[in-house]
DNA sequence: GACTCGGCTGACCATCCGTTCAATCCTCTG
DNA sequence: CAGAGGATTGAACGGATGGTCAGCCGAGTC
């Protein structure tokens, strides 16, 4: 068979919608583009996966096993496996928005995996203990899908050049220099949060 | 006048249009969805508004002056700020994922406040240094707005109820405690980033 | 060579879309 | 009361969309 890597057609396809997807959102995507992107007629869009739809679980699917087999790769922090995510970017972003059942899932275990590895650095005296260690786990990962979502909007201000490496290590740097150092030298925003929790907003 | 408030034709569409827009997405709702939600003909829609497009704009121009009236009325931290977007909080990651006109304009906007507030607070000594000012207060306003962009995952997690307050103070509150004690206990991460600006990755 | 079968196409269809437009309705003004 | 002018409607149109289908093509099988 002809498996040169990737380049059969029902690939190609799935690799245009993925980035067709991420440019302009699945709704503003037509099938026809995604056909004409990838070289091919509208029908074989169809015939290959039944639907719009099904075309785009297949991306979904897709990406959630390129993301499980970058984060397999790079256990540990999960910077690394949001670097396998790159071209996938905002396609992930709008899953995310969307609430897709894929994204979901990827974003139930990664929280999972992060709240384990935080739990595994407390032991060992590398993290700091929390007074909520899943709420701690849960807003970690918000925080390092941030870049990722609004990543154009940081890499705008942080030097013209999208996609430019020394955007994402400056972003890198500055979030390690609040984590390990901190941002407020007293608690006293802190404070106003201890033991609120009954507070109504 | 019919000064009873807002309950004109003009702004109910436009407040159907914004919460569709945000549920949806733009492209995935029709004229005549927001048309229907509102109670009044298609036609009336691009009576009012010129075309979609110019819906669009007007949703934006109006969450714009939303938010910065929420932000005149809080300044300080952001925080209060954000409560301000809860109605329109999807609208608004979507519009900063599509890059809109008015969600940038905000976003620059909001990291100007920020980075000035950073640097008045670290000049007083209630915030710690910087080696990159610009870059710290890029990510901080990223993390900040993480937990709007991805609320419907972090709610999910942090309590099935979402719109839930309890939530938000729980992530809020891990939140600070991030930054007034730090995550990391050394700076094994950290000093693996610096000085190594020019690096590849 | 005859046959098969999956990849692949182009024409076609019903539907929905954004938009236009003439005609109504409502309310205020004189 | 007459009329003017904006708000509002419903029908209509051209175009694009998602989806179907009959059939072509080319490689493998007997």
């Amino acid at each position: 068979m002809r498996s040169v890597s990737d380049l059969t057609a029902r690939a190609r396809i799935r690799d245009a919608a993925l980035a067709l997807f991420g440019a302009d959102g699945v709704a503003a995507t037509s099938v026809r583009a995604v056909s004409a992107s990838a070289g091919v007629s509208a029908g074989l869009v169809l015939h290959h996966f039944g639907s719009k739809e099904g075309l785009r679980q297949a991306c979904d699917e897709y990406v959630l096993d390129a993301m499980r087999e970058g984060a397999r790769l790079a256990d540990g922090d999960l910077a690394d496996a949001l670097d396998a995510a790159a071209p996938v970017r905002r396609y992930l972003a709008r899953a995310l928005l969307d609430g897709t059942t894929a994204a979901t899932t990827l974003f139930d275990e990664i929280v999972a995996r992060t709240e384990a590895w935080l739990a595994d650095g407390e032991r060992d005296g590398r993290i700091r203990p929390s007074s909520d260690p899943r709420a701690r786990a849960t807003t970690y990962v918000a925080w390092m899908l941030a870049p990722l979502v609004l990543g154009d909007q940081v890499g705008r201000l942080l030097g013209g050049d999208p996609a430019d490496s020394v955007v994402a290590v400056r972003a890198a740097r500055a979030g390690l220099e609040m984590l390990t150092r901190g941002l407020f030298t007293d608690d006293r925003w802190l404070s106003a949060y201890s033991g609120a929790l009954g507070e109504n907003r």
